[in-house]
DNA sequence: ACTACCATACTACCATACAAGTATGGTAGC
DNA sequence: GCTACCATACTTGTATGGTAGTATGGTAGT
């Protein structure tokens, strides 16, 4: 039986452009790996054809580079680009956590709390990898509360830039502790209906992604365009 | 002689893709409309490999719907989507037109100029279609000086789904005299270094797009979700 | 030793064939 | 006349062959 985990029955092309994606966010890939189609699609077991329609939706993220005639590669990371990244999620997460102290569902607010405390439990745990996504999950909750997925949608799209970064810097430094901190401080605030509180503090939280951009640059300088 | 007017020299995929594209933003295929990959290939005479891969790529757009086994669809016009989509332009246009009253580039500041004064010729003539496309010319410039580029095409995605409900309202009423006069003091807010005002004038500027959805809504029913 | 050249082995791009699922119109049975 | 069913003609998804352009390593000539 069938219990609805997936709605779609997932083609080829879906699963393999699911599991590039991670593998380049995952620094798997590193910035700079060459992609055959062909070696891919034996990877696999398919054909080359859902291989490269993956690579092209890849290629339009900005997740790789195609070069026709020449070959596939993982895009090396665009400062700039990481640093636009950084500023227009600040934009949006402020305008959105000031639209969340204004209106927000209550089962929106049973779901930010309840990421809290999975936050807690990983913090012990020294789980890192659920709690980087527990910390995306944090966010995406504010936008789905306030109607505003679709947002949220194209926004990763860039944040695949910046989330690499942040893998980076998280080889050296966790420091979630922190990050929590803030995020139950966020909460707080919107529970509390303030505004300007809320918006400071997501500022604030934004703004240690991008602390030191040029410091790993020097450190993984192939890593960087 | 190559003088380099494309430096790319247009792959099929990409030049279906480009028009397809222009046909559904100007409504020239409407909302609902199906395309088949079939007939879109001996249309542009070429098999159905890049038209397919055209396709893929204005499906995670959102512009066409893609229905396994079933067919391919221009998208329904989404309210939501729409509201989205202001909503983000007009956080991210607020943030960059106030960058730009700080430190804006003397070249970027002479395309404005320049950009205005077209304005004016297209107006006398009423050239609905460049006039179009200055509007948008005149806010791409602003991103562009203040080095947020991709953040300007990262939104030109969702701004997709918003243009064609302006499109709609264009149909009706033009009212370039308003935006013109506008622009044209946004340019002067920016000149004078004035954030709080450009802002602000932005925020108007803005808030005209959305004015009457739900007119649009019920005026062409069959246009949207 | 160094350079110019060329065969070779890649690459992505495109065309085409096949597979699998879906909508539809006609027909047999009631 | 109405309904259930099925052949058929669609649809997109996948596999594979062929083409043109590019990088590379070896070789002949200097």
């Amino acid at each position: 039986m069938d219990f609805g985990v997936r709605s779609q029955p997932v083609s080829a092309r879906d699963a393999v452009y699911a599991q590039l994606r991670e593998q380049i966010l995952k620094l798997e890939l590193p910035p700079g790996t060459p992609l055959s189609e062909n070696e891919t699609s034996v990877l696999f077991g398919v054909s080359r054809t859902p291989v490269r329609e993956s690579f092209l939706r890849l290629a339009q993220e900005g997740l790789v580079q195609v070069l026709p005639q020449r070959g596939t590669f993982v895009s090396l990371i665009d400062t700039a680009l990481v640093e636009e990244a950084r500023f227009m999620r600040e934009q949006l997460e402020r305008a959105v956590i000031r639209l969340a102290c204004g209106e927000f569902p209550q089962e929106a607010l049973t779901r930010l709390e309840m990421n809290i405390r999975q936050q807690e439990v990983c913090i012990e745990a020294q789980d890192d990898k659920s709690m980087f996504e527990l910390d995306e999950s944090f966010h995406r909750i504010l936008f789905d509360g306030c109607g505003k997925r679709n947002i949220w949608a194209v926004m990763q799209q860039m944040n695949a830039h910046l989330n690499r970064s942040r893998m980076l810097r998280l080889v050296d430094d966790h420091n979630w502790a922190h990050l929590y901190e803030q995020h139950r401080l966020m909460l707080e605030a919107v529970k509390a209906k303030d505004g300007a509180g809320a918006e400071r503090l997501m500022t604030e939280h934004l703004s240690l992604n991008i602390a030191d951009q040029a410091l790993l640059k020097e450190k993984y300088p192939n890593y960087y365009k």
